[in-house]
RNA sequence: GGAGAGGUGGCCGAGCGGUUGAAGGCGCACGCUUGGAAAGCGUGUGUAGGUUUACCCCUACCGAGGGUUCGAAUCCCUCCCUCUCCGCCA
């Protein structure tokens, strides 16, 4: 959520700001002039407010030495009217306004591209190469399904369409993929893990910004006003809301691993094929709590502890810079890191690193003491896949198959697979 | 799911319906004291909003939302959460 007061004293840097990205937000300058209306109303109600309180400490002063206050009773009685007129009106312009805030995304940062879709985004680095593989590659479900890893039919009659039944030494790879993950943030990148329930509710998800805006993709309870987690960051995000936090606890850093559910609704018809786009996904999260001045740094460094991973298991990827038009809602600057897939001979995005700045941290009111002292500040929020456990494991098979159909599993991930050097049938 | 108890400031803990934003204690910060430290003493120490160059000032907040009253942390209603016991259960 972007600051009114922000917006009253920058009004043209938030204009452009926000002309920069794609979609339709509520008219500003309506806002500006509601706000306007509600700082005048809520003036005028606490003069009232004031006057009410000094007539009746002076009814009780009267009364107690015994004496009539009949007048002061009635003005007070008389003043209730207006105040409560005024408090309706105000109340009711600070719903609007805040409902429209709520609508309103982050402005996106000064530096990075401008553009309406992924083809804008900005190369940054690549690291490793492609694979030498010899003859066609075979995708990964064909790899999948031949070597008995995964089986999507049967997945598809218990569940339906984009969902996955890992079977033998595939379940196995997934579950060692998540462990080594979690493993080497917590070990080597110096996080914290946290294991969060996977339904939240809707304050949860107002605060990250799912919400109100983008419920269509949330796999909603029937019976409880609940929702399964689309990311982790949801829950260990909120794990600080309504907090104030102490400044030399900063940055405060957390990993979790966490299954993701996501309706997907927007995208029929895209990558139906597979493991790639499924409406459940294991996920090994990142997240950030930082002091304002340090999240740039602080972006820069989650994206490293993402690609130490990739590194580790030496698979060709590339960092890319996300340009405005692809941006997500509460985004100011994104880096994508994208896995070489030999198959599709492209590169898919296998984790996605933001700074939100204060822009979360506003909607979950987390916000932290300043040592100096004076008013406590919001702290910025930062998150980014370590990585995405499903696309990683499409990645494995794809980059380490073998001529005759087998898979390789890369010598990082083979103490998680008691020694196995190889995957066959 | 059933029965009971409870939710007050960073923490503990008072609080007859009328200078209570809230006693007292702990913690914390600063100062005094000391060779140094501890103890001791003194001062300060919530959040949000409005106004303001700033200080000040004003308003709201004692789990949340309503209600009664001239006046509510205190009385009434609804909801939420926590704890204990029972039930159920991995």
């Amino acid at each position: 959520m972007l600051d009114i007061k922000f917006i009253r004293d920058n009004i043209q840097i938030v204009k452009t700001g926000l002309e920069r990205r794609n979609g339709k937000f509520p008219d500003l300058d309506d806002l500006l002039e509601q706000e306007e209306e509600r700082r005048e109303g809520l003036q005028e109600s606490e003069q009232l407010k004031n006057k009410k309180k000094k007539l009746s400490a002076e009814v009780g002063k009267l009364k107690q030495q015994g004496q009539e206050a009949s007048e002061q009773m009635g003005e007070v009685k008389n003043l209730n009217v207006f105040i409560k007129e005024l408090d309706e009106k105000v109340e009711g312009l600070e719903t609007i306004i805040h409902e429209k805030l709520l609508g309103i995304p982050n402005l996106p940062d000064e530096n990075i591209p401008d553009g309406i879709d992924e083809s804008n985004n900005k190369f940054i680095r690549e690291w490793g190469a492609k694979p030498s593989l010899k003859g066609e590659p075979l995708n990964h479900v064909e790899l999948g399904e031949k070597l008995g890893l995964i089986d999507l039919k049967r997945a598809a009659k218990i569940s339906g369409a984009r969902f996955a039944v890992y079977r033998g030494m595939g379940a196995a790879l997934l579950r060692g993929l998540i462990n080594f993950m979690v493993d080497v943030q917590t070990q080597e990148n110096g996080y914290e893990e946290l294991y969060p329930p996977f339904l939240v509710n809707e304050e949860s998800l107002l605060g990250t910004g799912q919400l109100p805006k983008f419920g269509e993709e949330l796999f909603a309870m029937k019976n409880d006003p609940l929702f399964l987690i689309p990311t982790a960051e949801v829950p260990v995000t909120n794990f600080h809301r309504d907090e104030i936090l102490e400044e030399e606890s900063l940055p405060i850093c957390y990993t979790a691993y966490t299954p993701c559910f996501r309706r997907e609704a927007g995208s029929y018809g895209k990558d139906t094929q597979g493991l790639i786009r499924q409406h459940q996904f294991d996920k090994v999260e990142l997240v950030k709590f930082s002091k304002p001045d340090d999240s740039e740094k602080e972006l820069e460094k989650l994206v490293q502890n993402a690609e130490s991973i990739l590194k580790k298991l030496d698979l060709h990827y590339r960092v890319m810079e996300l340009c405005v038009g692809d941006l997500g809602f509460s985004a100011a600057k994104t880096y994508d890191l994208e896995v070489w897939l030999p198959s599709q001979n492209t590169y898919r995005e296998i984790s996605s690193c933001s700074n939100f700045g204060d822009y979360q941290a506003r909607r979950a009111k987390i916000r932290c003491k300043k040592k100096t002292g004076g008013k406590p500040e919001f702290v910025h929020t930062l998150n980014g896949s370590g990585l995405a456990a499903g696309r990683l494991f499409v990645a494995i098979l794809e980059n380490y198959q073998n001529e005759d159909g087998t898979v390789t599993v890369p010598e990082a991930l083979r103490p998680y697979l008691q020694g196995r050097k190889v995957l066959s049938s």
